[in-house]
DNA sequence: TTGAAAGCGGTACCAG
DNA sequence: CTGGTACCGCTTTCAA
């Protein structure tokens, strides 16, 4: 279409005079990079001859002999075909991408991670993970795009709005996949259910009987998305299960209720620690603290006056970290306070007392792979919710 | 050069009769990418304009109503580049390819790759992480050398060969940087001495005044690289400092004195075996173990037939487990047997005893990216090493 | 100041 | 069975 017109092409300005393959002139110059067109004339064939042997095209026969002289000539030359020609031409790429931010994580997720990578190099992708610190969501969308990758998976350490999933789709991405806290318009979701994380912790300290929870919220950037709704999940896990208690419709504000009547397996409202526990509500508070020794120590520090009787600590890094600090104030854990933590990692393990936890399942890598795989292929189904991370507290010593 | 004859084109064969742009046929036919020159078109400019005004080129002077239709038509499409036509025209990239292999890995080392990635990008390099999980070094090399990256910073994580480097040159990489503990003939290495973490931490020991020392090795694979220099170094360490004891006060490290002419061989000819310890020289003793709180138990469990007193521990998780084990069996730190770790993770400081460690410190990201800059833009500096690694033990209460 | 066109490297049609 | 060649999207001379 458009300008159809050929013009007949004058004979080749004679580019530059080419560069002379004489002996060097320049003192340093770079020796040039093998084409598919130096394996044909090392080979003696055409340039289509060497595309269809090396990608052992099955619509082309091509004999014996003339596939070991251009796999020979390749290997001679060390030729490596060019991605960027390639796709330039397919018109698509195989690329994956992954765009990373590099918050240290736990071996959970970096297991993940590994399966995630494998099982798709086994469907025939390329992943290629994209550092992406210190972008917008604009400026990550716009540089991802550009490399025309075929999906996208965000693992929610960057904050992906839908008019960047926008850019994507439009950029050739036929699939955009968040796994995040939050669903993303327009992406495929796979959210990762951070409030069952604070429910369960919530839900387990109450089970034991505490009733002054106190939640951890790291200080550092990047968190919130996670730190958010698991204090979110926790507050309401409180409210739940305070207002069972309260049976008769009795709103979460300021119920005291009378029964005893644990649901569970919760036994009479007699706790060690403070008269507090007497009444049936559950209630949290939210603790600021920094991923550091002095933060922790800080916060240790002005515990006796806070009153409470268990925090649920993020993640096992702040909860080991604020156990030394409390026990380094003279507290008893579990008795004076419960910590849990989450994500069971193995150091928990090795705390004494040993640290009760919440442990998360994410989906398996080969399970997202397949979807991707699937995704790509039949762009159809568009935005869909999962609750793929189920989550259940692990009952150790500090609770 | 080669065949000159440009033979007179045909008038083109009508690309198929085209895309037809009528109605939708097709169910789900993808939308077309936008290109250049549909941005063109939209402002009513040339494609060569467009790329001026996007590119802000300074050797051309554009208009400013025409920049401002170029631009507002392309920010109505959605327009971005494509990376790999764009780079298929300039002969080279920008990009500035991370292996990696996913070892779960610490924060220290984290901050280090979270710096040269923002450092990197600074400098305009497009950072892309690879993922060569369970690939050889071939196969690794020959996935790398199809993007073309300008540059290749190998952690270390993925073994490269002398081949290997030569994929990754010819393939237009103008420089090939390997940090890790060894060095790769052909690539610019930043050699990590991991021996000297072994011999500080020997050596902290011995001044200490323990004798006999367990250096543990993981089992894990992929660690190989790092655990043997680590053995070897603490086991010359140990040679080195028996020798001075047999000296008259010769300081570790300088000239060799008149009568040790073997390059620091031993000095008393007696070793292996059980009385050696009575004399002043240290022994090394490699104890396998892997990173699980079984096999740390297993080995606690048959130390008192060790006699050992002390043990570095490959790195301060390991020791933690280490240690957890030994304490439960009822071993005391530091008085029945001194531990020392390695990387100074934060962990380190929240046991009791607070664990001793050799504290590492990696080149700073900013120092590495401009590393990279200097080799990309003069590729005369060859094979070079560097011993970046400063090590340096760090005393606190389980020595 | 703007436009036409060549060409980067590889693939896939079509003709021979 | 093999060779010639158009074309993918973009940059960049050269000409107008």
């Amino acid at each position: 279409m458009s300008q159809s017109s050929k013009s007949p092409k004058p004979p080749a300005p004679a580019a530059a005079s080419g560069p002379a393959p004489g002996p060097a002139s320049g003192p340093a110059a770079p020796p040039p990079v093998p084409t598919s067109a130096d394996v044909a004339r090392l080979a003696g064939v055409s340039r289509a001859t060497v595309s269809y042997v090396l990608n052992n095209a099955e619509a082309v026969r091509i004999s014996e002999p003339t596939r070991r002289k251009v796999r020979e000539a390749a290997e001679e030359l060390g030729y490596v075909p060019h991605a960027a020609a390639r796709s330039l031409r397919a018109g698509h790429t195989r690329i994956v991408l992954l765009p990373t931010s590099h918050v240290p994580v736990g071996p959970l997720y970096s297991t993940f991670l590994n399966e995630l990578q494998w099982a798709l190099r086994r469907l025939d992708y390329t992943v290629v993970q994209y550092g992406s610190l210190g972008l917008s969501g604009d400026e990550a969308a716009r540089a991802w795009a550009e490399l025309r990758p075929v999906a996208v998976i965000s693992l929610g350490e960057i904050a992906l709005s839908a008019h960047n999933v926008a850019t994507l789709k439009r950029a050739g991405a036929r699939a955009v996949i968040t796994m995040g806290p939050v669903s993303v318009p327009g992406a495929h979701a796979l959210v990762m259910n951070q409030e069952e994380v604070g429910a369960r912790a919530a839900a387990h300290l109450i089970e034991r009987g505490r009733r002054r929870i106190g939640v951890i919220v790291p200080e550092e950037d990047g968190l919130e998305l996670f730190s958010a709704p698991r204090l979110a999940g926790a507050r309401e896990a409180a409210r739940r299960l305070g207002a069972v208690r309260g049976e008769a419709g009795v709103q979460a504000g300021d119920e005291i209720s009378a029964g005893v009547r644990a649901g569970g397996e919760i036994s009479a409202g007699v706790r060690a620690g403070g008269e507090i526990s007497a009444r049936g509500k559950a209630e949290i508070e939210a603790l600021p603290m920094a991923y550091s020794e002095e933060s922790a120590a800080a916060l240790a520090a002005r515990w006796p006056g806070l009153g409470l009787d268990a925090v649920f600590a993020y993640n096992d890094e702040y909860a080991m970290l604020l156990m030394r600090a409390l026990q380094d104030e003279g507290l008893r854990v579990p008795e004076d306070v419960a910590v849990i933590g989450a994500d069971d990692l193995l150091i928990g393990r090795l705390l004494r007392p040993r640290l009760s936890t919440v442990q998360i399942e994410l989906p398996t890598g080969d399970h997202l792979a397949a979807l991707v795989d699937r995704a790509v292929r039949e762009p159809s189904e568009a935005t869909e919710r999962h609750d793929l991370m189920a989550a259940a507290a692990v009952h150790r010593e500090s609770t």
